[in-house]
DNA sequence: CCGCGTCAAGTTCAT
DNA sequence: ATGAACTTGACGCGG
């Protein structure tokens, strides 16, 4: 069982990725912003071993313009022994992470312009993982996509599209429910697909599934849906941010709520990524408060938090 | 150095 | 057809 977080740690300085603007991504640029956050996902690795985070989202912004044209530059290639100096790392640790890219990427889009622009992008993401020499149980996690007017043909569409990716991009493959595409939809792709089926516990009581089934009823179902080569279940958690529109992240994670639910779970081994706003704040809070024995000591922070 | 306008990408909804 | 929201910060230009 493990706890995580996404793509930024609040505890270390310059926790985040760097960027530029399409105007400025000239190749020497591109290549020292890839230098400065490969160094940044080495510290944001390092903190979390030192501190006992095990489950870890690295942002899709650590190759700026990984997947648009104006990034010509073989950074798997330029970067080939720190890729597999971080590989290396997240293995010997035994970490696990992910990959998720953004509400611009669909896989289920009609138009062909669209559809390259993410099939694009997913090659990318696992170019990335696959340079870091870990194997297909850490994953990239995808939502459905637009619903077109007519969700039937989008789901179509959608499986039709997923044929068409490489085995490479398909084997880390995930999809989540969300606000267009409810848990029970989603499970019919994954069985549809045999992919995994990531449950967003926050998204879909927001956007329940048609039927009165409970939380732990889901979980139960996608967990049916992780295989031997995709490692344990994952399911995201999150709890709404109190007076901002329902849906939206909160910004630390309560923790009552949160033990509430995390022991009315199943026995069964469970990735659980958190996303929320103040990151591995809130990812320690929770794993602290499920130790048995509180440690004395923690590891040495960067910065106080 | 500071402040503020702008930023790759797509869908959906309002006007 | 055009534009804003989504979500939020960070980039980077101009003063």
């Amino acid at each position: 069982m493990a706890i995580g977080y996404a793509c930024i740690a609040m505890g270390i300085n310059d926790g985040g990725m760097r960027g530029c603007m399409l105007k400025n991504a000239a190749s020497t640029r591109l290549d020292q912003l890839i230098a400065v956050n490969l160094a940044t996902l080495n510290r944001q690795l390092d903190y979390n071993i030192r501190n006992g985070i095990s489950l870890f989202r690295i942002s899709s912004d650590i190759i700026p313009f990984g997947s648009h044209p104006v990034n010509r530059n073989l950074w798997w290639e330029d970067h080939a022994d720190s890729l597999q100096m971080l590989g290396d790392k997240i293995k010997s640790s035994g970490m696990r992470v992910s990959m998720h890219p953004g509400q611009y990427t669909v896989l289920n889009a009609s138009d062909p312009k669209v559809l390259k622009n993410a099939v694009a992008d997913l090659e990318y993401h696992a170019r990335f993982l696959d340079a870091l020499g870990i194997n297909t149980q850490h994953k990239i996690i995808l939502h459905l996509g637009g619903i077109y007017g007519d969700w039937q043909r989008s789901i179509a569409r959608f499986e039709e599209n997923f044929q068409r990716l490489s085995p490479g991009v398909r084997r880390r493959m995930v999809i989540e429910n969300d606000e267009k595409y409810d848990i029970a939809k989603v499970m019919e792709v994954a069985r549809e697909l045999k992919i995994p089926a990531v449950f967003d516990v926050f998204h879909h009581q927001c956007h329940p599934a048609p039927g009165d089934r409970d939380v732990y009823y889901w979980v139960e179902q996608c967990r049916n849906t992780w295989q031997n080569d995709d490692g344990v279940q994952k399911i995201h958690y999150s709890q709404q941010e109190p007076g901002l529109r329902s849906g939206a992240h909160a910004r630390s994670i309560k923790l009552q709520p949160f033990l509430d639910f995390y022991y009315q779970l199943p026995e069964n081994p469970l990735d659980i990524m958190l996303e929320v706003k103040d990151k591995d704040i809130s990812a320690l809070k929770c794993i602290l408060a499920l130790q048995p024995d509180p440690p004395r000591r923690l590891g040495e922070p960067e910065k106080s938090i």
